[in-house]
DNA sequence: GTCTATATGTCGATAGAC
DNA sequence: GTCTATCGACATATAGAC
């Protein structure tokens, strides 16, 4: 990871800094306007200073949104890594990542909910190192979708769509904890897991 | 429906003129770098004109949006009524709902891509219009699960939930469009109630 | 209907006082 | 570390010639 900043955001300490203060502000506002239409004058007068004051915490608004995006992909990389690593059949497997995406989504839900669209606005060269990172991950996921299918587990699907199927909807995750928030971590993951892997149309 | 060109944009014309072709470039531009990020000037750019000259075929750039995301959310609420006034159980009809997003997405990736985040960009009033369709799109996508549930037909589950799930995905379809073409839309659907519907785990 | 020229506003970022 | 003041770039949109 180049960024020494990731782990120190993602663990939110309690006592925030005004880097800290400044990052969840703008991962609020990013997600709400949008990356484009939020201002640096916005981001400071949700703290109360001027636009200009930013700029002794900050080297621009492009840094805010890298330093926003990578240690959440970080997050998920990190987590993929372990779970493929571990023991466990593949569909537990696969109910670990649903886990994985739902304790994310609920820990970091505006800094989560930047990944489904705001990535675009990202600059060279990071534009390209965190479509790979995606890549990867997607990659890892299908791994582990044609070792199920493989091993009979699975029913035989394309696992390009599979993929694409189950990460829209864990992509979309915050947007559903915005809607319906006070749902346990377990709860949910348990109602994804049926959903989205047991299906719902009855035999 | 207020907009007189809705029906106009989605049948697309074979041989389109300025109007149509300044709203194809528009939901080009708009679904690659975001709204606010797409200037008057590139679109101008994309027909060999000038910023100036786009005026004289619309009012602003923020109609241009409105203009895109209606005709698209009026064409699913038009498919939604149509399937929910027919006949079929609630998993038939749950497929046809599968079978008009793969229809809408394939007919019109880029302006269908706009619902996934740029509605946001909307002013008011077409902002709170613009929900309110989505609401009453997701409720009735909502009646028809719990019919199938009450019916004995679906597993019970949380319908909330199941809406959110399987929407999400198919909202995100122009994604898996633009990067795995080809594909014929009755095998993309057949694969997609598969996944979304059946689920992977083999029992 | 398209152009050049421009009005008007806001953006990100910097300079320098305190 | 925060402020006021401001720079230069670029945005949407308009005016008016052709």
């Amino acid at each position: 990871m180049n960024n020494p900043l990731a782990t120190e955001v993602l663990e939110q300490s309690v006592l925030p800094g005004r880097k800290e203060q400044i990052l969840s502000a703008a991962a609020r506002l990013f997600r709400k306007k949008g990356f484009p239409s939020t201002t640096v004058r916005m981001i400071a007068s949700e703290l109360g200073m001027e636009a200009a004051s930013l700029y002794n915490h900050m080297a621009s608004k492009q840094e805010l949104l890298k330093n926003l995006l990578f240690p959440v992909a970080t997050a998920f990389t990190r987590g993929m890594e372990k779970i493929m690593a571990g023991k466990g059949s593949p569909v537990e497997k696969l109910e670990k990542l649903v886990l994985l995406h739902v304790e994310l989504a609920m820990k970091h839900p505006d800094a989560v909910a930047l990944i489904l669209g705001e990535w675009i606005h990202l600059e060279e060269p990071d534009l390209q190192a965190f479509i790979r990172m995606r890549t990867e991950y997607e990659n890892s996921f299908k791994k582990i979708l044609e070792q199920g299918m493989n091993s009979g587990l699975l029913h035989h699907a394309d696992p390009d769509l599979a993929v694409f199927s189950i990460l829209s909807t864990l992509h979309a995750l915050p947007n559903r904890l915005s809607r319906h928030p006070g749902i346990s971590a377990e709860k949910l993951k348990s109602e994804l897991v049926k959903s989205l892997l047991h299906g719902l149309v009855r035999n």
